[in-house]
RNA sequence: GCCCUGGUAGCUCAAUAGGAUAGAGCAAUCGCCUCCUAAGCGAUAGGUUGUGGGUUCAACUCCCAUCUAGGGCACCA
């Protein structure tokens, strides 16, 4: 976007060396990576290992150096360009700041909300997240991927990609048959109060009714018997919701909706918005039509007359000699699905009925087998959007104390970090700004704890297990939602207590004035956020999104110490730095927007 | 047995297509609020990037080996 120096010297330098028959490499063009220095560099060894390549006799480093310096003077003093100089075999232009800096802030402060925003890709693309079973509750580790599939979802709708937002719980299975069961043995008809209690019920249901079910140490023949004949009646529970019964069915589409009632409130708080709800039990039914045909294509072999499962051998089909997708189970030898099986369905809904052409799973990295398999089972079968198939993995999340286990007793509900992080924040809001109404602390109690959640969540590569540790998590100090949040409220304050002019209105306010470091390192960070955005969505990391949120507050907040801006030297550079100042928390603003995090005006 | 991830400062993590000086935050020590919000800023200290080879002008990054932690491998999701 802000790289119009470097095009028309691009030109120049190939013409050169086209004249000179110097083998020219591909230009890659960098930041100067030294603070306080200002421009973009590129180098010359690849050029000049062409040359050592091709026979000439040369010390690659050496020659490198002596191509930069040839350039150098090649192309003397380029518009927009300050100074030239060649080092160690890089080639760095160092930019007039005062028309680089007002071309930033100008693009930045007259595109707005939309600065960054990438041009329309033409693909549409659909984003898997938010799959939680029912007859649950909503924990930590569900929170993880609803935030790292709602930033990917903002990130590559904002780069470019017509977006859906798809959810897919986990309606039916044997943990759901088991709630069932032992709320029409032993809780018929209670119901407890409050949407968040009476889903969290139904997790204390499960947890019960497991103990009840599973086998004891040293179990009497009584209690045996007893375990037994509770397993055959859930076992009949599971038969007759897969006939259909008409009881069965409605006793679990109401306690389902239990369950996704508390889901769709949690999603409202974290401003998640479904564009698509998919439930298991809804691609049950067309999976089994799918595995027939996989069958009559030949992809699917069909062991149950010998007494076997339907199956499909995918690295003989794909003709790999190592294994690498395996073999994996279609349909059991009972005819009932599998997951895999439901996923096959699910993806043909989502290119023939959505007509997506990129499908995005954020799904837990334990399950990247099943995904492969997933993917490589409908490039066997044609379907031409396989190849475009991504599995977003992420690390488990644990507790200090160990694997969370709602057996165990240890769950961290994602409602009582939240209610926690709340309560924390209205306490240092206290503290910290006593001026507050209580109205405006409850904004900002729920602005800046969810976003040290998110960010906490977020600032760790997806890739990485992470443990959850509430007071970590919960900190909002250094490297945290909070400190990019302080930013954006510092900017605000100062843009407030301006009472002059407003900033829209100064348009003619040059940098041209002798800027400090602080001012070119901020300047050039918001130069670079819409190719933020572009890598970000990319590769699919929201990562790269946090990381430079928090470059950028940090750079923010040193600018904002050590430069007077409402008590600078002349008005002119007050105005400038005013366009700074809004600038910055334009970009900060949109940065932390596609991270799912709000940005509050106080705090 | 096979496959996939990780291993970087005491701790938690970064590091763009292999590039110039491996960066942050916690924790530690020391400074900074009559001055735009101290949820902040500055400084000091902290490193043989698990180990051993190799490729390259250049390796945290690529290749091989090895140690170590976790995960996954047909009727769970």
């Amino acid at each position: 976007m802000f790289n119009q120096e470097t095009i028309e010297i691009e030109d120049k330098i190939l013409a050169y060396c086209a004249k000179n028959e110097v083998p020219l490499a591909e230009l890659k063009w960098q930041p100067i990576p030294f603070n306080g220095e200002w421009g973009t560099s590129t180098s010359f060894f690849q050029t000049a290992a062409n040359e050592a390549k091709s026979g000439k006799k040369v010390k690659v480093p050496l020659r490198a150096q002596e191509i930069a310096e040839t350039i150098k003077d090649e192309i003397g003093t380029p518009t927009g360009i300050s100074r030239v100089e060649a080092v160690k075999g890089y080639l760095n232009l160092y930019f007039v700041t005062a028309d680089f800096a007002e071309r930033v802030v100008a693009a930045i402060l007259q595109e707005k909300s939309d600065f960054g925003r990438g041009k329309p890709k033409g693909e549409r693309v659909m984003v898997e997240y938010a799959q939680p079973n029912t007859h649950h509750s909503f924990h930590i580790g569900h929170f993880r991927n609803a935030i790292l599939g709602e930033s990917l979802a903002r990130l590559v709708e904002f780069s470019g990609f017509e977006t859906i937002r798809a959810a897919y719980p986990g309606d039916i299975g044997l943990g759901v048959i088991t709630v069932l069961w032992i709320y029409e043995n032993f809780y018929k008809g209670q119901e407890p109060e409050g949407i968040h209690e009476r889903g969290q019920w139904l997790l204390k249901l499960y947890v019960e009714a497991t103990k009840l079910l599973t086998k004891k140490e040293n179990e009497t023949d009584e209690e045996q018997a007893q375990r037994e004949a509770y397993d055959a009646e859930r076992r009949e529970l599971y038969r007759k919701w897969d006939e259909g019964d008409e009881y069965v069915r409605n006793l679990w589409l109401e306690t389902r909706e239990w369950s996704l009632v508390e889901l769709k409130d949690i999603l409202e708080t974290l401003d998640i918005h479904m564009d698509a709800w998919f439930f298991e039990s809804e691609v049950d039914q067309p999976s089994k039509a799918i595995v027939d045909e996989l069958i009559a294509l030949g992809i699917a072999e069909d062991e149950r007359p010998e007494g076997g499962a339907v199956i499909v051998n995918i690295d003989e089909k794909l003709g790999l000699k190592k294994e690498k997708y395996r073999t994996n189970v279609l349909l059991r030898n009972d005819g009932t699905t599998l997951y895999l099986t439901k996923d096959l369905a699910l993806a043909k809904v989502k290119f023939e009925d959505y007509g997506v052409d990129r499908s995005i799973y954020v799904v837990d990295v334990r399950q990247s087998l099943h995904l492969q398999q997933a993917f490589a089972i409908l490039r066997l079968w044609g379907v031409p959007q396989a190849e475009k198939c991504y599995h977003l993995g992420y690390g488990f999340v644990s507790l200090p104390e160990g694997a969370m286990s709602a057996r165990a007793g240890r769950l961290v509900l994602f409602k009582d970090v939240a209610d926690e992080a709340l309560r924390r924040v209205t306490e240092a809001s206290k503290e910290k700004n006593p001026n507050l109404s209580e109205k405006e602390r409850a904004e900002v109690a729920k602005s800046v704890g969810l976003g040290s959640l998110a960010y906490a969540m977020l600032s760790v590569d997806n890739s990485r297990d992470t443990v959850f540790d509430m007071d970590v998590a919960l900190s909002f100090e250094g490297h945290t939602g909070p400190y990019i949040q302080n930013a954006h409220v510092r900017a605000a304050s100062i843009l407030k207590k301006f009472e002059g002019l407003k900033v829209e209105k100064l348009n003619d306010a040059p940098f041209n004035f002798e800027m400090t470091p602080h001012e070119i390192a901020l300047i050039e960070l918001l130069s670079r956020f819409p190719a933020k955005v572009e890598e970000a969505a990319n590769e699919y990391r929201p990562m790269i999104m946090a990381t430079y949120a928090y470059d950028l507050a940090s750079a923010f907040h040193s600018f904002y110490h050590a430069v007077s801006v409402l008590k600078a030297e002349t008005d002119a550079i007050r105005d400038a730095r005013l366009r700074l100042v809004a600038a910055s928390k334009q970009t900060l603003a949109n940065a932390l927007a596609l991270l799912g995090i709000t940005a509050p005006e106080v705090m």
